[in-house]
DNA sequence: GTAGAACCTAGAGCCGACTCTAAGGCAAAC
DNA sequence: GTTTGCCTTAGAGTCGGCTCTAGGTTCTAC
């Protein structure tokens, strides 16, 4: 039915043929994509959907030895949810770590937006205190 | 009065010497270092400061180029908080998009980690809708 | 005075994640 | 029939940010 070439899964995907292969090679998808004639790979709405998850996983910094080691759970097949979960309940920490991580760093920044914008008048007041 | 050595400055800054030295020759001091006798680094609480601010503007994500730019405004002096204020603004911006980004993702992982929470029987209700 | 730790420089190496190149195949449009 | 354009492979190159090596000097403790 479907069909896509790899063209057009860029396109949906956001992501270059170029890491499309990329990816495909670092088994980063859950089914081996079919080929055309020519030998031209034959995607199927299923690896945009899957792909979508890895495009998320990796704005969220989940680095692609555990996409893999993600996609080979789910490839597997069912009787292995639990490692799957572990693997995203790790993640998640991580991702939450991180954001506590910049959560602290944009005080120290507005700070000093706030002391610069005091310093050129473009504030009433300047607390200007401690760090 | 103080002079620390370039270990100390390691220890108390989480950078690894060699990061430091790097971080030196990358134009990331506001201050030309000393040197002692044998040609040894001696840094001021000054440096110690300024590399605490250099570690939280990198671990908030801006580019060594960027704190460089920065770091070469604050050497120059008064005169350019303007265009100080537009380079953490712009940083600011750009923490916040991430921070974004990270939340959009974290809405992905914790709906999958329900999930199989759910089909592990680990919760009481798996609502499992759309995305 | 000698062992071991800490320092110096210049420059090479590494890692993750792409990103691109070269050389070529096939198919439709003109 | 050739140009255009999308596709193929294997493998090389790039970039940011460290990280380390080699070869040498100097400080600290015993």
């Amino acid at each position: 039915m479907s069909g896509l070439s790899i063209g057009q899964v860029a396109e949906r995907t956001g992501l270059s043929v170029h890491t499309l292969r990329f990816y495909e090679r670092e088994g980063l998808l859950a089914q081996p994509v079919r080929r055309g004639a020519a030998g031209h790979r034959v995607y199927e709405e299923d690896d945009v959907d899957w792909l979508g998850v890895c495009v998320r996983l990796r704005a969220s910094g989940m680095p692609l030895p555990d996409i893999r080691r993600y996609t080979e759970l789910v490839r597997a097949g069912q009787g292995n949810e639990a490692e799957r979960l572990e693997v995203l309940r790790e993640h998640r920490e991580r991702v939450l770590a991180r954001m506590r991580e910049l959560d602290e760093s944009l005080k120290l920044i507005t700070h000093k937006v706030a002391v610069y914008e005091g310093r050129l008048g473009l504030r009433d007041e300047v607390p200007d205190c401690a760090p």
